[in-house]
RNA sequence: CGGGAUGUAGCGCAGUUGGCUAGCGCACUACGUUCGGGACGUAGGGGUCGGGCGUUCGAGUCGCCUCAUCCCGACCA
């Protein structure tokens, strides 16, 4: 079954779809544009969540949450913010259904019409807002710094799992501030911890920046983001952190004493990611055998595949695993035994291999009297004789090696696939083979447009945390002087 | 939402100048032999041919509508 996870240069948006549907992921729903979560793959997304969540808790928000449902008009306050949204908005207009008098079935009651439709948040903002007026009338009220776990809803045109379905979950942070700097200070440290997530949790190297003007978030006054390099050379948008500025609390009048007395606007930011970093786990590391997950976000760290002839030796075998799935529980791995016994060894690798899980060890009589497993990793796909004698240790250590190594090994490809262009002729060659551009650009939303228009890329980041862009330039596509480069690319 | 392609068992597909009881491989179930890289034999189970309406003596096959998926645009985390 495997076999059929087809080669990844044939055709990666089919390559893609089939790894997440076999092994065990995700599937499409019966719904338009929306998946289904399988255990497995939830489990991944688990580990995710716990980790951001404790990082959340570690720079001082707690959790909260606000309804599904938002009054259409609280949509309409703020003027961008709505125009970004509206044309993706799942809207309920009726309440309840009643059977068809006209025949079989039920029909929606045309006396059940809400008087106010009801949106189903494509994002919370508006809804918190109107939240946050009631909570902050003073100084000493702020700051608040809430975050949601949620689901959240936007009516895309093309869908794909994970990284782009109708509804989808994610984390929003919404804070409130006294002053612009700590609201700016916040924006920034959030975007950090996403950076922080993705290169030491998911081993995925991302580039931190502010977006452009054009690609803001719809009613932010500045947008931080983080940006990843896929295999297909394509960029991915991973996460985001927005100032807001005073743009929602005048839109929902929001206003506080200050220790003066004097009533003033609070500062805002809002950031998220969402089970879209699952298809950046995917993208970023799978190869034609499947899933290669980093140990620190794998389910099952460690599977055991017994290799016996007689039941004499398999129980002697599952004892000995069982011994060792102990001791290794102890030091915090997830082991799973294998033992099922209608299946042959060579099918049960390459299953696990599919499921990426980082590291599989083998037992057979011949192990058995040599006091040693096989060992093979996922990674690298090696295989190698490692003493029982210790073997917990090992697998630990190793645990480290493979997160660093995975790393490491989408490091170097960003690297090989990034490069500074700085005239329009090799620009538009480059951009057709994938990668990162870092070009000079003259700081002009018509220049950004035109170039998007001939080449379908966009800028995805004024790169922060690199000083190689820091230079004096020409953009590459009008000419004009520029003080620093920027990130282009093609993207999801 | 525009252009193109596809939709037949869980998966991959064949079958379409309209015609017999809708097929194949994998997967699944039972039993047996196997078991160090995706085993084999035998016997089984599983389909409203994406859905609706129509043409016809007869529709998987033809027409219209609709839904979904994939690719290319526009939109987007």
């Amino acid at each position: 079954m495997a076999k059929e996870v087809t080669n990844r240069e044939d055709n990666y948006s089919q390559w893609y779809n089939n790894l997440v549907v076999k092994a065990d992921l995700a599937e499409a729903s019966a719904v338009r544009g929306c998946m289904v979560i399988k255990p497995y793959g939830y489990a991944i997304w688990e580990k995710m969540h716990e980790q951001l969540d404790k990082m959340f808790k570690e720079t001082g928000h707690v959790n909260a949450y606000f309804p599904l449902f938002i009054p259409k008009s609280f949509l309409s306050r703020e003027a961008e913010h709505v125009e970004g949204f509206a044309k993706e908005c799942a809207v309920v207009t009726h309440h309840r259904l009643m059977v068809n008098p006209n025949g079989a079935g039920v029909v929606v009651d045309p006396d059940a019409r809400l008087e106010e439709e009801l949106i189903v948040r494509p994002t919370s903002e508006t809804i918190i807002w109107n939240t946050y007026k009631n909570w902050i009338k003073s100084w000493r009220d702020l700051p608040i710094l809430v975050n949601q776990w949620a689901n959240v809803v936007r009516w895309e045109m093309r869908t794909r799992l994970f990284l782009r379905t109708a509804e989808f979950l994610w984390q929003e942070g919404h804070t409130a501030h006294a002053t612009k700097e700590e609201a700016m200070e916040e924006a920034q440290r959030m975007v950090e911890v996403y950076a922080k997530f993705a290169r030491e949790y998911m081993s995925m190297p991302v580039v931190v920046g502010h977006k452009s003007e054009t690609e803001r978030f719809a009613g932010a006054v500045d947008t931080l983001c983080i940006e990843a390099l896929m295999q297909d050379g394509k960029a991915l948008q991973a996460g985001t952190s927005h100032f807001l500025g005073q743009n929602f609390a005048k839109a929902f009048d929001v206003q506080y004493a200050t220790k003066e007395g004097n009533l003033e606007y609070v500062w805002a930011t809002s950031w998220g990611v969402s089970t879209r970093l699952m298809g950046a786990l995917i993208m970023s590391h799978s190869d034609n055998n499947g899933l290669v997950l980093p140990p620190k976000l794998a389910p099952i760290h460690v599977v055991m595949v017994p290799i016996f002839k007689t039941d004499e030796e398999r129980n002697h075998i599952l004892d000995k695993m069982a011994a060792m799935k102990q001791d290794m529980e102890l030091r915090g791995l997830s082991v799973k035994i294998d033992d099922r016994d209608n299946l042959r060894p060579g099918f049960k690798f390459a299953e696990w291999e599919l499921k990426g899980v980082p590291v599989r060890i083998a037992i057979g009589p011949r192990d058995l009297e040599g006091g040693v497993v096989e060992l093979a990793r996922r990674d690298t796909m090696t295989k190698e004789s490692v003493a029982q004698e210790g073997l917990t240790q090992y697998v630990l250590d190793l645990m480290d090696t493979i997160q660093n190594n995975i790393y490491d090994k989408a490091f170097k490809f960003r690297e090989e696939n990034t490069f500074k262009v700085d005239t329009w002729e090799e620009f538009k060659v480059k951009i057709e083979e994938g990668g990162f551009l870092l070009c000079h650009w003259d700081g002009t939303a018509e220049t950004e447009a035109k170039i998007k228009e001939e080449t379908k890329a966009t800028i995805r980041c004024i790169p922060v945390d690199t000083d190689v862009c820091v230079e004096e330039g020409k953009c590459v596509y009008s000419g004009k002087p520029s003080h620093r480069r920027v990130l282009f690319a093609r993207s999801y």
